[in-house]
RNA sequence: GCACCCUUAGCUCAGUUGGUCAGAGUGCCUGCUUGACAUGCAGGAGGUCCCCUGUUCAAGUCAGGGAGGGUGCACCA
């Protein structure tokens, strides 16, 4: 084992293992335990691995690993997302390249291109997932189009339409003329952009006078159908019933009065065009208004638009501008900002827009959706979330589904040509049930994507098949994701479930932040900020990478990314690989596995009875998902118990050259609590843990189903705690000593104790790791009265001085010095401690044990204080008088 | 406009239900080729826990107000 190398090389070990774990199927379900499932959100299989899937992946995969090596049956079902708009687009824009456009192709061919792409690329992500380390079980992946998740998207959408939960209507919706679609409300962000507000004449029908409207966007006026005040509006009050003249196209539009208008607003009168803005919609849906659709589906302005037919919106505005101001029309324009909707995908800017589209009715689903996160049916964490998630679900309007795009399910509706009929049908009927006619038209539109990511907990374990996966693994148990992704996905799995399953899809819903640039801003992809977790990995190793995206951060709360903390991560594999290699180097011939342990010397008590709560700590931190604490706290127990006092003081026994009780009893303890120490790193930090393991005598098969340590009451040693606390105290005020004072770290010093009786064990106990850790070659113990040396420096500590006679090599002035400050500091915390225990407040509205803590540190700290003034009186004397 | 988050050591951040909570990593300073590890070891310096006012025996921690930074939702054209 000594072949082993000084460095911890990640790149000779990740893939290896993560194949042989592969190859064993060892993250397919097990056992018998209760099951535990994570639907993993699927990425997108345009998608390559950034940072915020490598953060979402690590965390699954650590619930998943933890649970796995706790006895649970774990799924942890991975897959991708078809991903309607960004795959279409992505695929079009390849054969544009190529001189091909998609409409010339023709839907059959370009849907065969869209496979042929998915086939060739669709599985990078999942590759890339691979090299994070994540144990999902692949074996059960699934796409969002395979064809057991489209049979479910058509069971669905029936039992939904057969509800008359789903309807078509015409409805304005968002439009996005570039890629030439409707969106959903949540698809368009809202963008603050400094535009105009453009206030223009319309003329009175009856040449008495004008009305002068403001607008942001005088294009649509082209589509105006009325001007509205608001009925309370007394400047208004006589025009309401009147005709007025739409300037430009010189069309006669009537005055009419809605509340909706806001008379501050402006000058008080609104032109409505209910064909290009949703609440103008709604007015004409109240008043009966004409909708004139003076735009298409490319942002080109139609015949209704006169003589600005042809023209793109932009082109538009410029032209209706013009002409207003060359008409004396326009009477004014200032400058205003305003919210502009844009297209999540392609980022043009949004255009309402009346069509024929198919919708969910979202009032009902949402009802029992509200009332499960009321009810602690599903817990948001952090809580906060749930005030979201409530908040969007009570103010939901219906859901437009269809979206005009090949690459999707396609809308399982027929429409006869014969008598109009609208068959909804799992499979192509042959004949209208109607009037019989076999010509039949199948809705071209696809669902939108969201549609069938809202039933994936459910569709990936067979639904609507009642299957053994379905009955074993549903409802999962936890949902990790990101918090932009509320709305769109876990909102929609849990009216879906609730619909669908009668229950919800998950009991926690781990919602994380994002993974910031250095300077705290959002990764971009086209600003090259974004920082690629390959290359990390490629540099440090997955480990290190998930244990810098873990640590210290905060769940919810978004996270600067830094490179020093993976090379933290990294320094901390190669600390873990060192501790074991020499563990290994001292191992010899001796096989631990077997032994009983009965530890005998301080410091294996000691750290036998820390791992008990080791053990405690981490399963809470996990239980409550505390990963940031989880990941510290592990890595505070290897390097600064483990590797910083464990090691060093086993370093003794283990340096005898014969065999003997104590070194293979030391050796037993090394083993089993770095194997402890390995299972409960394992979960965030999987493959240097399982290399490791194989490495160490007993390793065989793997750690993942290693058994999760539990913790073991009879190795609890409290006494030993204390004993070792002292111990370090002592060593710790020599090496201060040392270093202030100068002593080489190679030379050994001569020690002296004065301490009451009942430490006088510990000390004799405490002669090698005394010599060990802190140079200490020979000493001498003495009771509190005895006679200390002058020229000497010294220290007190739990009741303890320590006492090095340097003549020679100190100056008595600058110990007085630092006694003094000592004494100074010690004055201060006496003063704080009597302070509490002499207000009446404090001793009879506190806790007793606080209370009791408190009078204890009292004692302590007077002990200390009387040694320290002792000392102190010693060498301020001795400094007088030597003058 | 409404809601939420953040403000703690030079930097990046932890601090569960109020009671050693003033912490970690990194950086900085001082020593160290100590036979696991210089991706290391040992020692050290560094903070009005944004400000104000309350509640309490006790407040980074709770309440109210304010300042600065960020995000989400909704928009009156």
């Amino acid at each position: 084992m000594e072949g082993l190398p000084k460095q911890y090389d990640p790149h000779q070990v990740e893939k290896k293992l993560y194949q042989e774990w592969e190859e064993n199927n060892y993250f397919a379900p097990r056992g018998n335990g209760q099951s535990y499932t994570i639907p993993m959100p699927p990425p997108n299989i345009t998608g390559e691995l950034h940072m915020g899937h490598a953060l979402n992946n690590t965390l699954q995969d650590i619930l998943t690993r933890w649970r796995r090596m706790a006895g649970d049956r774990v799924l942890w079902l991975p897959g991708t997302d078809h991903a309607s708009i960004a795959t279409e687009a992505r695929v079009a824009a390849t054969l544009k390249e190529e001189g091909i456009e998609k409409k010339e192709l023709g839907r059959e061919e370009f849907l065969q291109r869209v496979w042929e792409w998915k086939y060739k690329y669709g599985g990078m992500i999942t590759e890339q997932l691979r090299r994070l380390g994540s144990s999902c079980d692949w074996s059960r992946e699934r796409f969002t189009m395979d064809e057991g998740l489209n049979r479910a998207v058509i069971e669905a959408f029936i039992r939904l339409y057969n509800k008359e939960l789903i309807y078509r209507g015409d409805y304005i919706v968002n439009w996005c003329p570039y890629c030439e679609t409707t969106l959903s409300d949540i698809e368009v962000e809202h963008e603050e952009k400094d535009g105009h507000l453009y206030h223009i004449r319309y003329p009175l029908a009856d040449g008495s006078g004008e009305l002068i409207i403001a607008t942001t966007r005088p294009e649509t006026m082209l589509g105006d159908t009325a001007v509205a005040v608001n009925p309370e509006d007394e400047r208004y009050r006589g025009f309401v019933g009147k005709k007025i003249i739409l300037p430009l196209l010189d069309r006669e539009i009537p005055i009419i009065s809605d509340s909706y208008v806001d008379p501050e607003f402006g000058t008080g009168a609104l032109k409505i065009t209910p064909g290009h803005d949703p609440n103008d919609f709604e007015v004409g849906r109240r008043h009966d208004l004409p909708r004139i659709n003076a735009m298409d589906e490319k942002g080109i302005m139609t015949e209704a638009a006169g003589p600005y037919a042809g023209l793109d919106r932009y082109a538009a505005r410029k032209k209706v501008l013009a002409d207003l101001e060359e008409k004396g029309l326009l009477s004014r324009v200032e400058d205003y900002e305003h919210a502009v909707g844009h297209c999540y995908r392609c980022d043009q800017e949004i255009e309402p827009l009346v069509s024929k589209q198919w919708f969910v009715k979202m009032k009902p689903l949402a009802r029992p959706a509200i009332q499960a996160v009321q009810e602690g049916d599903v817990c948001f964490v952090p809580e906060r979330f749930d005030r979201i998630y409530l908040q969007w679900m009570e103010e939901i309007r219906d859901w437009c589904i269809s979206r005009q795009l090949w690459w999707g399910h396609r809308i399982p509706v027929w429409y006869c040509q014969g008598c109009e009929k609208e068959i909804v049908a799992r499979e192509e009927p042959a004949d209208c049930p109607k009037c019989g006619s076999d010509e039949l038209e199948q809705d071209p539109d696809v669902l939108d994507t969201w549609f069938s990511s809202a039933l994936w907990p459910f569709s990936t374990l067979g639904w609507p098949e009642n299957t053994q996966d379905l009955q074993s693994f549903f409802p999962a148990d936890v949902l990790v994701t990101a918090r932009d992704i509320i709305f769109f996905w876990v909102a929609r799995m849990i009216f879906s479930s609730l619909e669908f399953m009668d229950q919800a899809p998950f009991d926690d819903v781990l919602i994380h932040g994002l993974i910031l640039d250095t300077d705290g801003k959002k990764m971009s992809k086209s600003m090259g900020t974004g920082i690629d977790p390959l290359e990390v990995i490629d540099d440090h190793g997955a480990d290190a990478l998930r244990f810098a995206l873990v640590n210290g951060f905060t769940l919810g709360n978004d996270n600067r990314f830094r490179h020093e903390k993976v090379e933290a991560g990294r320094n901390f594999t190669n600390k873990l690989w060192n501790a074991a290699r020499f563990f290994l180097m001292n191992l010899g011939d001796f096989d631990p596995s077997g032994r009983q342990l009965n530890p005998q010397d301080l410091p294996s008590r000691w750290i036998l009875s820390r791992m008990q709560t080791w053990t405690e700590v981490i399963d809470e931190h996990l239980k409550s998902y505390r990963f940031s604490d989880y990941a510290r706290e592990i890595y505070e127990y290897i390097w600064n118990e483990f590797c910083d006092w464990y090691i060093e003081m086993a370093k003794p026994a283990l340096q005898a050259e014969a065999k003997s009780p104590e070194k293979e009893e030391t050796l037993t303890v090394l083993w089993h609590v770095l194997g402890g120490l390995l299972k409960m790193l394992h979960p965030i930090m999987p493959f240097v843990s399982e290399e490791i393991w194989k490495a160490l005598p007993g390793g065989e098969g793997t750690i993942m189903y290693a058994p999760w340590p539990r913790p073991n009451k009879d190795l609890v040693d409290r006494e030993a705690e204390e004993e070792m606390e002292t111990l370090q105290s002592v060593i710790r005020s020599i090496r201060n000593i040392r270093q202030e004072m100068n002593i080489p770290p190679g030379r050994k010093v001569e020690a002296k104790f004065f301490l009451e009786g009942d430490q006088h064990e510990l000390l004799k106990k405490g002669k090698d790791y005394l010599n060990r850790l802190a140079g200490i070659s020979e000493y001498s113990l003495y009771t509190w009265e005895q006679e200390r040396p002058e020229h000497a420096v010294s220290a007190v500590t739990r009741g303890i001085e320590v006492v090095l006679p340097l003549a020679g090599l100190m100056d008595l002035k600058e110990e007085f010095n630092r006694l003094e400050k000592k004494k100074e500091k010690l004055e201060q915390e006496m003063e704080r401690v009597e302070k509490q225990l002499s207000n009446p407040g404090f001793v009879n509205n506190a806790p007793g044990h606080l209370v009791q803590k408190e009078k204890e540190k009292r004692e302590a700290f007077k002990a200390d204080y009387e040694l320290l003034c002792k000392r102190y009186r010693q060498v301020k004397s001795a400094l007088e008088s030597g003058k």
